[in-house]
DNA sequence: ACATAATTGAGACTTGCTATCAATAAGAGG
DNA sequence: CCTCTTATTGATAGCAAGTCTCAATTATGT
């Protein structure tokens, strides 16, 4: 399996051209290890088109190195995913932090409920918000 | 509690008056039984005025009395809601069809996933993308 | 080095939603 | 039921995120 630290490469993988804006966006994108908007991405990488930023990421995003994830509040965020497998988030509703977390409770969980509905499931959606280990919380109060 | 069905209630519970534009906003919505884009319902509206539908949304949004809920794709749509406590929303990948959900398991899971990961869990969002019984599915194939 | 097909960039456009602000309407109190 | 105060409204401008178009450019197989 491609290492998600080779962005370009996963996209070869699926036939795509290994070209400079898809370099430059993969390299940046690379070093990025909290959430971003493909405006910032843009802003960061003035050299290339601002289509062609959001082109790159809805291919890297299909190709599932790329996340997008909703806040607590509905807006969206992309995160750069080190695991290529199924895996859910968790973000911190004061820093914003993103972690990737994977418990097999999760996917017994949706079998369970699968069995419980009418319909055959086919995909699912999970995101935790919490206030991180870092971030100071009114626990004490 | 105020039932969902009657929507300026809820409102009005809240502090917020009882107007024209709410009152017509209401009407609409109570008869809606499937998901709605919040330019959708202007059209169906044109006496009152855009601005006042989005805001009148946020504010049923923030009763509880709708959700926001996302697509497969991450795109964004909006259901009224029948019951007023915590639920999760399975959608039809075919259709659009949106039910509730409810299930004690889920919020189990819930606390189990946070004893397990560092942080204070303080709120989720779980979606759930399944082809319902009504749909063709591709199961006898 | 060439041909060809993918890719790019600029900019116009779309969608979903918020901000501004003068005009209007609800509803509490008399 | 009149009046005052304040919430609410509508028109419109603006913003954020993303897509479309299309001529110009660039990767890659041969």
């Amino acid at each position: 399996m491609i290492p998600r630290t080779n962005l370009v490469a996963v996209l070869e993988e699926l036939g795509y051209r290994a070209t400079g804006p898809r370099k430059a966006i993969a390299k940046l994108l690379e070093q990025k290890h909290d959430t971003f908007t493909v405006e910032e991405l843009s802003d960061e990488l003035p050299s290339v088109g601002r289509a062609t930023v959001y082109r790159t990421i809805k291919l890297l995003l299909e190709a599932g190195a790329v996340c997008k994830l909703a806040t607590i509040d509905g807006s969206q965020m992309y995160i750069l995913c080190r695991v290529g497998h199924h895996h859910h988030h968790s973000v911190c509703i004061q820093c914003g932090a993103v972690e990737e977390f994977r418990a097999a409770a999760v996917e017994q969980l949706i079998s369970a409920i699968s069995a419980e509905i009418p319909g055959e499931v086919i995909d699912h959606r999970i995101e935790l918000y919490l206030i991180c280990e870092l971030c100071p919380s009114d626990k004490g109060k």
